[in-house]
DNA sequence: CAAATTATTTAAGTATACTTAACTTTACTC
DNA sequence: GAGTAAAGTTAAGTATACTTAAATAATTTG
């Protein structure tokens, strides 16, 4: 059976060892996930017993194909939900990360289907993550541009945002710094990592820590 | 804290109970919720140790006002979901029950508000019991009128059912026998209690077991 | 390459939520 | 009111999912 617990280690072991390219460390994961890095151990080897993933001890954790197919439902379920959130009940998009990490638990694949459906099978939620279809296909996007590679004086926009951190999702609505919004870098300072963009002609600061959470694409004149 | 076990035996013991009336036994208690007459006194124990319930060992278990509470809190959130599912995603009154089940344990007050908020703070859910208030008032329907009760060659409308058995309610779907649908007894059979009624000129037969699950108001031409 | 450091696992223990089997209390019946 | 049946609890054991502390493996570094 699939408990909360294990589709949150799935998720977790999917998302950082992007797809299934990368090996995942139990410091890694057991930071990501809060827990002890005993606690990792104990549950790799019960969801390696399962077929889940393939772990050899000391080495490191791989997701197996029964793995992803369950960390991808979870996720789907995941992104669907703050999509169906922001615009069907009108929350904003720095609230519905919580609620959807609760309720990705808890909907039957025939729920999720129908709001999919609702929603018209939509390709991407609020955060600009992709959301896979019913099948589990969806754009990858492991490596898109960091706004840590902005230059000065070009316009970009953002593509997406990671929407982990609460308060930063906060922030960045109070700035109405939303997706596929327009900005131009003024200046760029080396020794800190900020950046001073403006945007709706605001200037802002924006520390490195909310930039490496923001992904970009240039906008060529 | 409140886990979904917990919150599943307090919603069983204040249902049972009828609101905080009757004793509640653990025979019934262990029928209602498929587990044990042991893991009954377990949970009592922790549950009582915690000022949910009254406990009296052999005596029988009585909900308190904290648990009483989160009782209400679950029920709110489990009849503004099937209303929620019914009237905004299509959903059909029999496919909501179990859904409202799982989703009522992984709902923040603040996004259940919402959902009020949302469908107008309805009073009714789509079975026609009750739906808790913010503040946990509700109208009380423990004892309105039972289809058994029902007499021949009188009219009826049906103002509520019990939702929990997936099949009842797909035969119901089935013969269009909805809410607020009115209906004639046509003839009232006393050797097995089962009701020839009439609904949209078609004539259906009902058995006991299934007129004991809906309740009725009385049409006076 | 041996020593130190870091990463990871194992061991032992806890809490929740179940089970079955044995025992105790209460209720019913003659 | 004793005997029995039913209702309920206790005891012992299991699975999941955690913890901290101790032990071990792997990596880094002088
Ligand atoms: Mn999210
Ligand atoms: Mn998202
Ligand atoms: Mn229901
Ligand atoms: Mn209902």
């Amino acid at each position: 059976m699939a408990t909360i617990s294990k589709e949150n280690y799935l998720k977790a072991i999917y998302t950082l060892g992007e797809g299934n390219s990368k090996l995942v460390s139990s410091t890694s994961l057991a930071k990501e996930l809060n827990v002890s890095k005993a606690a990792i151990s104990e549950m790799a080897s019960r969801l390696a017993g399962q077929g889940f993933i393939d772990y050899k001890k000391y080495k490191g954790i791989k997701i197996l194909s029964k793995g992803k197919k369950l960390a991808i439902s979870v996720i789907r379920k995941h992104r669907l939900w703050e999509l169906f959130l922001v615009d069907s009940l009108g929350l904003s998009w720095d609230e519905v990360h919580n609620e959807a990490e609760k309720l990705e638990h808890c909907t039957t694949d025939f729920l999720i289907d129908k709001i999919d459906e609702h929603l018209k099978f939509p390709k991407t939620d609020p955060h600009g993550d992709p959301i896979p279809n019913k099948n589990g296909d969806f754009r990858t996007v492991w490596n898109d541009m960091s706004m840590k590679e902005c230059v000065e004086n070009k316009s970009y926009s953002i593509v997406r945002v990671n929407d982990r951190s609460d308060d930063f999702m906060k922030y960045l609505s109070k700035i109405k710094f939303l997706l596929n919004k327009e900005f131009i870098v003024i200046e760029k300072l080396a020794f800190d990592g900020s950046l001073k963009i403006e945007i709706d002609k605001i200037k802002h600061m924006l520390s490195e820590k909310i930039i490496e959470n923001i992904f970009v694409r240039e906008i060529k004149n």
